[in-house]
DNA sequence: CAGGTCGATGAAACCGGTTACATTGCCATT
DNA sequence: AATGGCAATGTAACCGGTTTCATCGACCTG
């Protein structure tokens, strides 16, 4: 068989029923022989499938998710895609989609809950369900743009009201640990916090609180960005009056923070100890390897999509609803010497 | 105006014409409403919207695709998600289709040129262009099943016989410089080679080949993963006559190298300089920093993708089809004191 | 007031697949 | 030989949008 010509760019697209009349068939014929079905001959199959190949022609998917209502595609909605933590959560999620011949679609919303709301909305059509990552705090615009027909799943988020699965890390439970991690020092502990209005932040500087007893040694402003935990390690270090322990709320940051430190001459773990949360594959490599909870990122959202694929096959899962991950605490050198024992964060 | 109640799951979807009803206007005002086009009345806008709200209707993708023949959305195939190198190639690519308000579709091949094959094919439909990272040596593939008509940009890859625009990374030259630099050690320089069948891992392995004169001191195969560089540290380590220097064909390759390296005392760089390729964002953090060579990995997915937009609104890049960045020599503490200009590959 | 122009709206075709249902032809049964 | 059953194939409706073209009515003009 003699290779096929490439067409001129611009030329009509080749269609099914070009297929059916090089074929000499119905069009009925030709889908039937090219999706494999078992109630065509051999003889059918075989001239169709030529003549597929003859044409190069490539089935239209948008046709077909029309008619056929599936589009063999799930979504995940992140709020941003910079750094390792998203990469995880996109690894997780493509792991368990492409188990299942699943496709992925990603979308971000780059920290705006209106532009959250316009990735889900355009969502409807183009997939066959959704995950959904959203820690805005206030999840109205979300929930009026969850079209209801589209199964969901939310990732470390939590929308009220909403019948959907979700998948949640116990933040408070793990900045908890971390922090009294911390307090064995013998010293007062700051806390690098996340962005405001941000669920997941609030949770992690709550669980700070709650290990202190309810008050707050010390509490520096933070974005989630190795750039926010910089400057709070250059204000660190300058203080006289210098905390013997610092949390912060994600991984980037405290690796922020522990570059300012080195750069001003702070030594870590000796005049102050760090810990992070989230344990990005970068905790483990930097110097000092950095004290952090890890989350099992990939995991998760491998998780959710699993879920959310018998969501989509229509299985009852009233039963398991929400799953909270506790998280365990990671000692490595940024504390080491408060404690050598890696405990449950429990 | 009340909100409007969710429908129960497993009702029937709410279409347009279900809007045109509500709204007491036919099908064609309503999508002219509802898609902003100036020839309705401000009163029909009003009446349509307001019901698409009260319905709380969106619109179907797959529909709309299909009449209009176009998707708004980007096709973006790697051949892996593991790693910071492919989270930068995505977070770069969104950035380009964000800015124009498409979406994003990532896929992987897993390291098979077939499944990258099937990856191709499902594409049509689906996306408006496509953009293809396959370091596959073995092309054959891939031209049979790019569909003639979807606009395609390929990044780091060559298929040859295709008129495709393509974005390349210099690695031949951007390697000779890393080694040219590690020569300066005065020893042997030894080289962790990617997978085989690789494109980018064959040029980088010749640009070391080249920067010696045309013979290799000491190849030892990797495979691109952290694992892999780490199993080469380890023997390293153990050769009683160790080379001076070693260059790993990507940055993860010789983190994993240098985790091995401090593992058995081996100091870097004072026993043995290390230098990686791609500036990966952990090449800075880890410790000792590593040197490498940039390939802004995140501006070029950008740039591919502001590429494809060309192409797909019909702009002749006939002028403009390969283009190639010289990348630039890091120089960082993994081999400190060979020499302190960080100068250009060329 | 007749005739023409123009802007808003509606009816129906179309995009490219899948599939329910009708039809055909072949074979076994009586 | 007539009948029924069954497997293979064809016809046409349908999925949910957009868009062409026709229609309608209001307004302007001479």
């Amino acid at each position: 068989m003699t290779r096929p010509e490439p067409r001129p760019a611009g030329a009509r697209p080749i269609t099914i029923r070009d297929v059916a009349r090089e074929a000499g068939v119905s069009v009925a014929s030709a889908s039937r022989a090219l999706n494999g079905l078992d109630s065509v001959t051999a003889q059918m199959r075989e001239r169709v499938l030529g003549a597929a190949q003859h044409l190069r022609y490539f089935p239209h998917t948008a046709a077909r998710a029309l008619s056929t209502r599936r589009t063999d595609t799930i979504g995940l909605v992140l709020p941003d895609l910079h750094g390792e933590f998203f990469s995880e959560v996109i690894r997780g999620a493509d792991l368990a989609a492409r188990a299942r011949g699943l496709h992925l679609l990603v979308s971000t919303s780059h920290g705006d809950k209106y532009e959250a709301a316009a990735a889900i909305r355009s969502m409807r059509g183009r997939v066959d369900g959704l995950m959904l990552m959203s820690p805005y705090v206030d999840e109205d615009v979300l929930a009026d743009n969850l079209a209801d027909d589209l199964p969901t799943v939310l990732i470390s988020s939590r929308i009220e009201g909403r019948p959907n699965a979700a998948f949640c890390v116990d933040n408070h439970a793990g900045a908890m640990a971390a922090v009294k991690h911390l307090t064995a020092c013998g010293g007062a502990v700051a806390h690098i916090a996340g962005p405001a209005n941000n669920f997941e932040s609030e949770e992690r500087r709550r669980g700070y609180r709650d290990a202190l007893g309810g008050v707050e040694d010390l509490v520096m402003q933070g974005d989630f960005s190795e750039e926010s935990g910089y400057r709070a390690g250059l204000r660190l270090a300058e203080m006289k009056d210098r905390p013997r322990a610092v949390f912060a709320a994600n991984d980037m940051m405290a690796i922020g923070c522990l570059l300012a430190l080195a750069e001003r001459g702070v030594r870590v773990p000796a005049d102050i100890a760090v810990a992070g949360f989230d344990d990005v594959p970068v905790a483990r490599l930097i110097r000092p390897s950095l004290t952090t909870v890890r989350t099992a990122i990939a995991d998760l959202s491998r998780r959710a999509a699993e879920r959310l694929v018998a969501v989509i096959a229509g299985e009852d899962i009233a039963d398991q609803l929400v799953e909270t991950t506790l998280p365990r605490l990671v000692v490595r050198e940024s504390s080491a010497g408060n404690s050598n024992a890696a405990g449950n964060a429990a």
